[in-house]
DNA sequence: TTGCAAAAACTAATCTAATTAGTTATTATA
DNA sequence: TATAATAACTAATTAGATTAGTTTTTGCAA
């Protein structure tokens, strides 16, 4: 017999992420994760305050992953340049982390101190990445949303299969970001 | 006592289009919709094969209300105001059909012949109002996921309170739409 | 009209999954 | 080593979807 397994939260996130990245967020039960984590349900919540805490906790984790992989892609990064390659960094993390993804966005529990930290070093770091344009700080909040609810609605749609037409993602995805640069460069010159 | 409750599926439907605008769909359950019908949960089955038949026709009848809000925000409009026009309503549909909206994306049978159809017409809808562009017709399917995604993106991130920045989202909205159009312009200057 | 077949309701029972209560085992430390 | 804290366990409860089997209602044809 192996040796009881040696449980915390970061374990438990790890598993957990594994579970939903398989099978969506909404298969996800306390009996599969116990399973997968070699106890029975009822011990799990020593560790977090039921199938709901879960979800939040893993919210937060996802939103703190999403940093990173963001933070890592923007580096030694300027301009369009910056753009683009903060665009590709959240693309492939919504690809190679669907259900963790989707976890942030719907459980994610505005109240909580811990994941607005999380969510506030995101917005940040795109407000950096905008700063190459000289936009005023009002103008630099509605480029970071919009920038924003493009990767957010691109990555949704082609996650729940909504581009039925026979024609390359990828390259729509490339398009787009470029349609909103060149949206950022002539409204600057008009503005 | 009244007269028994006479269900049909649009009767049915309307009253889950409530109960899902106000509570969101997680919390649809066939008890509340069985109380607020006037018969017992089993009955149900003779309309819908379950909760989850049952949020599949609902994704069918939101993609449905959604065409026919853009639809009547497109007549009599060409170019950018057309573009304009159908973003504003389909944020509108938004606002006033969470719930459903959400159905629509979540619980989207993408086998469904019925439901493809529905969203079809949504999409040449679309294609029509970027016809003022003349773009090729790659490019043309392109923009179309752009805007979808942009729509899509930004009305999501609200429902979900995602704009936490006291910056008003209405201006936000109109901006980043407007950045859109701007880019498709750039583009086909360029182009 | 009347009577029957189909449609749609009902009650009772089952099943899955989360949760709670109460208990026992393990671990770390004084 | 004794004890307090931690974290596991079993058993029981609850909520909700679903199924089985039955009864009521309804619409149409004789």
């Amino acid at each position: 017999m192996a040796r009881r397994m040696k449980l915390d939260l970061s374990i438990i996130l790890e598993k957990t992420t594994e579970l939903v990245d398989e099978n969506g967020v909404d298969k996800l039960s306390l009996g599969s994760l116990a399973e997968k984590l070699g106890v029975r349900p009822p011990s799990l919540y020593n560790h977090f305050e039921g199938l709901n805490g879960l979800k939040q906790k893993l919210a937060i984790h996802g939103v703190e992953k999403l940093h990173e992989y963001m933070l890592q892609a923007a580096v030694g990064k300027a301009g369009d340049d910056a753009v683009r390659a903060v665009s590709e960094a959240y693309i492939q993390f919504v690809r190679t982390h669907p259900g963790l993804y989707d976890a942030s966005n719907r459980f994610a529990d505005t109240n909580d101190i811990e994941l607005q930290r999380a969510q506030e070093s995101v917005v940040k770091l795109v407000v950096q990445v905008l700063q190459a344009y000289n936009l005023n700080d009002e103008m630099a909040i509605h480029m970071v949303r919009g920038l924003r609810s493009i990767l957010h609605g691109f990555t949704s749609i082609e996650h729940m299969g909504g581009f039925g037409m026979p024609l390359d993602i990828d390259e729509s995805f490339l398009i787009l970001i470029n349609t909103f640069i060149e949206g950022i460069h002539s409204i600057i010159s008009k503005g």
